[in-house]
DNA sequence: CCCCCCCC
C-alpha cells in the first residue's frame, strides 16, 4: 500500500512543482478564521508527514467530506514561506483516490520545513506542532497572502473576487501587486518574450530580455538584466505558466509599454521562477483587436491590436537605417478584414524571414505601431506579438468571412503604394510653412510631405564628387594622383571614376522657404543634364556649365520631402532631403488642391 | 540598468 504514496512526496510538495503527489491525509482540521472556514491537514507520504499543509478555500466542500487516512493525490499546490522562514503548503487542487477506512502507512516522521530540511528526530505522534490559531493568524496576514483586487488590505484568504475566478488562493493576482509589497508569488503565462539586447551608453553597459506576463486579472512587463538574463533567458517559453516569486517592481513607463499596468517588474538576486506544471485557467494572450477600417482614425505611433487575413505577401528586402547604416530585413504582407478595407503591415527582422504567407493565414499581431507615410499603415515593433491562426473566435469569424465573401472582394487599401498617387503626389500635400509650423522632422522617425515649391537657388560649389565606378557603390573615390582612383568602401583602385552629383537647394512657396539636398537622378532631373555631361562641362565648359544651373532655377515641381534631426557633432539640424520631384502637373495638383477643399467641408 | 523599433 505504501508503494502508492509518493515517495518524498513532503520534501517535494515544500521544494518542488510537479506535476502530482499522493499522499495519506492523517489529519483534517476546521479552522475558523473571519468569515471563511479554512481547512488544514497533516499529509503523509509514508517516511515523513506535515502538518503545514492548508487547503485552498475552493476545495472546503471537497475537506468537509474527506474522512481521516485517505489517500488523495494533490494535483495543484503552492508553497508560500511565513514569516520569512516557515513553509506552508497551499493544496489547490486534489482527487480523492481511496476515501478513509485505511490504517496509517508506515510510522512517519515529522518533516521540518523552517530552514532545516528534514527532523532528525525518531518517529513520534505526539511531535509539537504550532497551533492551529497561530498558523492561521500568520496565514491570513495581508503581507503573505492577499487575494482581493486592488486591495493589499484584504483579509479573506479566499480566491479573490469571490466568484468563478480559478487564479489559484494563495497566489497573488498580478492586478494586486506594488512596490509596496515585497513578498508574493504570482502565476502567469508568458505571452511574449524579447530577444536579448544588448546596450551600451553613457550610464554603462549590459544586456536584458524582457517579457509580458498575463494572469486572469492582468498583465505586466518584466525584465532581467545581465546575471538574470542569462539565469533566466533560455527556461522562460512563450506560453508557458510559470510562478514567479520576489522581483522588484517600480513604476512604468508609460512611453515604452502599452501593456494595462501602472507597474513593471524587474528580476533581481532572490527572484525565482518555476514552470506550473499543472493546468490553470490562465488565459492566452488577450487582444483588443481595432478593425482595419477603424485605422484611418487613428493616430500615428499608437500602438493597437490588429487581426486579418494575410492576402499578400511581398518578399524580404534588405534597407540601410539611414542613422546607423545598418541593414535591416524587412517583409511587408498585406491584411485584410471584414471591414472590407485592407492595411500593410511591416514584419522585420526574424519574423520577416521567418514569415509563411501561403494559404492566406490570418495574422492576429498585438502591439503594433500606426503609421501615417502614405495613409495608414502599420508595423511590428520588438516588443509586438505575432499570432498565425490562433484559436480565437475572431479568427474563426473572419476565415467564414473570407472564404465566402472576402476572397472575392475587392477591398481598399488604406496604405497608398509609396505614399503617393498621381503625378507623384502625396496625399500628404502641405506648404512649407506648415511642415515648419507643424515640426516635422522633431522626433526620432523621419517625415515626409509633398510640397509645390520653386527652385530659387542651386549651389554649384561641391555638386559633383569622384565616385566609385563599382556598380552601385556610389561612395566618393580619393584620386591618388597618379590617375587612380582608390575606394576605401570596396578597398580597391580603379583607374576611372564616375561623376556623381550631391547637390543643395533652396525651394520656396508663398509661407516660407527650405534649403534640400538632391542626390544623383533627381539632382539630374532638375539640372536638365546627366552628372556625366555635368562633369564634362564643368572642366571644358565653364559657360555652359553656368548656364545649366540658371536655366534650371525658377520651375514650380512637386518635390517629396524627407525631414529628419541630424546630428553633426552634437550638433543637432534638421536635413530635408527630396526622395521624388515631378515637374508640376497643374491638372493633378488641382485634383488634390479640390480634395482638400472638400474635405476641410469648403467647396464651390 | 533598456526604452532602438528602422525603409519608402
Amino acid at each position: 500500500m505504501a508503494a502508492q504514496l509518493t515517495n518524498g512526496g513532503i520534501h517535494k510538495l515544500f521544494n518542488e512543482h510537479v506535476e502530482s503527489l499522493v499522499f495519506q491525509v492523517l489529519t483534517i482540521k476546521i479552522i475558523q478564521s473571519g468569515n471563511h472556514d479554512r481547512f488544514r491537514m497533516k499529509l503523509s507520504d509514508g517516511t515523513h508527514y506535515s502538518a503545514c499543509c492548508m487547503l485552498g478555500t475552493q476545495l472546503n466542500d471537497v475537506a468537509e467530506n474527506l474522512a481521516p487516512n485517505s489517500i488523495i493525490r494533490v494535483n495543484r499546490y503552492v508553497c508560500n514561506t511565513i514569516n520569512e522562514s516557515r513553509k506552508v503548503a497551499i493544496i489547490l487542487d486534489l482527487d480523492v483516490l481511496h476515501s478513509g477506512g485505511e490504517a496509517v502507512i508506515g510510522t512517519p516522521a515529522q518533516f521540518e520545513t523552517s530552514g532545516q530540511q528534514e527532523s532528525s528526530s525518531t518517529a513520534s505522534t505526539n511531535v509539537q506542532q504550532p497551533s492551529t490559531k497561530t498558523l492561521s493568524n500568520q496565514f491570513d496576514q495581508p503581507r503573505t497572502n492577499t487575494f482581493s483586487r486592488g486591495s493589499v488590505n484584504a483579509n479573506q484568504g479566499s480566491s479573490f473576487a469571490g466568484g468563478s475566478s480559478s487564479v489559484p488562493a494563495g497566489v497573488h493576482p498580478i492586478s494586486s501587486l506594488t512596490p509596496y509589497q515585497n513578498k508574493w508569488t504570482i502565476c502567469a503565462r508568458v505571452t511574449n518574450k524579447s530577444d536579448i539586447r544588448t546596450w551600451n551608453n553613457s550610464r554603462g553597459q549590459g544586456k536584458l530580455f524582457s517579457m509580458d506576463l498575463l494572469d486572469e486579472t492582468g498583465e505586466i512587463r518584466a525584465t532581467a538584466f545581465n546575471e538574470q538574463c542569462d539565469k533566466f533567458y533560455n527556461m522562460i517559453e512563450i506560453d508557458k505558466v510559470y510562478y514567479i516569486t520576489q522581483a522588484q517592481l517600480k513604476t512604468a513607463d508609460k512611453r515604452y509599454s502599452s501593456l494595462k499596468n501602472d507597474y513593471e517588474m524587474t528580476f533581481n538576486q532572490g527572484t525565482q521562477v518555476t514552470a506550473c506544471q499543472q493546468k490553470t485557467n490562465i488565459p492566452n494572450m488577450q487582444f483588443e483587436f481595432v478593425s482595419i477600417d477603424q485605422l484611418e482614425n487613428v493616430e500615428r505611433d499608437t500602438t493597437i491590436d490588429v487581426i486579418g487575413i494575410c492576402k499578400e505577401v511581398a518578399e524580404v528586402s534588405t534597407i540601410t537605417q539611414k542613422t546607423t547604416g545598418k541593414e535591416l530585413k524587412k517583409r511587408d504582407i498585406q491584411i485584410v478584414d471584414d471591414s472590407g478595407k485592407e492595411v500593410r503591415l511591416t514584419l522585420w527582422g526574424e519574423k520577416a524571414e521567418n514569415f509563411d504567407g501561403s494559404l492566406n493565414p490570418i495574422i492576429a499581431a498585438k502591439g503594433v505601431k500606426v503609421s501615417d507615410f502614405g495613409g495608414k499603415s502599420l508595423s511590428f515593433l520588438s516588443s509586438s506579438a505575432m499570432q498565425v491562426n490562433p484559436d480565437i473566435k475572431e479568427s474563426h469569424k473572419l476565415r467564414a468571412w473570407y472564404e465566402n465573401v472576402g476572397c472575392n472582394l475587392q477591398t481598399e487599401n488604406l496604405s497608398k503604394q509609396g505614399g503617393s498617387s498621381g503625378g507623384g503626389m502625396d496625399s500628404n500635400l502641405k506648404m512649407i510653412g506648415e511642415a515648419v509650423v507643424e515640426n516635422l522632422g522633431y522626433r526620432d522617425q523621419a517625415d515626409y510631405y509633398s510640397t509645390k515649391a520653386t527652385l530659387v537657388f542651386l549651389k554649384k560649389e561641391n555638386c559633383l564628387y569622384t565616385a566609385c565606378p563599382s556598380d552601385g557603390c556610389n561612395k566618393k573615390v580619393i584620386d591618388m594622383n597618379n590617375g587612380v582612383y582608390r575606394c576605401e568602401k570596396c578597398n580597391k583602385e580603379y583607374d576611372s571614376f564616375n561623376w556623381r552629383l550631391m547637390l543643395q537647394a533652396s525651394l520656396a512657396d508663398g509661407t516660407d522657404s527650405v534649403w534640400v539636398t538632391l542626390f544623383q537622378e533627381h539632382a539630374e532631373t532638375l539640372l536638365g543634364c546627366t552628372s556625366a555631361n555635368l562633369g564634362a562641362l564643368r572642366e571644358h565648359d565653364e559657360n555652359a556649365f553656368q548656364a545649366t544651373f540658371s536655366s534650371a532655377l525658377f520651375k514650380e515641381y512637386i518635390f517629396k520631402l524627407r525631414v529628419k534631426m541630424e546630428s553633426y557633432n552634437d550638433e543637432k539640424r534638421l536635413k530635408t532631403t527630396v526622395v521624388a520631384v515631378t515637374p508640376l502637373n497643374y491638372k493633378d495638383y488641382n485634383k488634390v488642391i479640390l480634395n482638400q477643399l472638400k474635405s476641410m467641408g469648403i467647396s464651390s
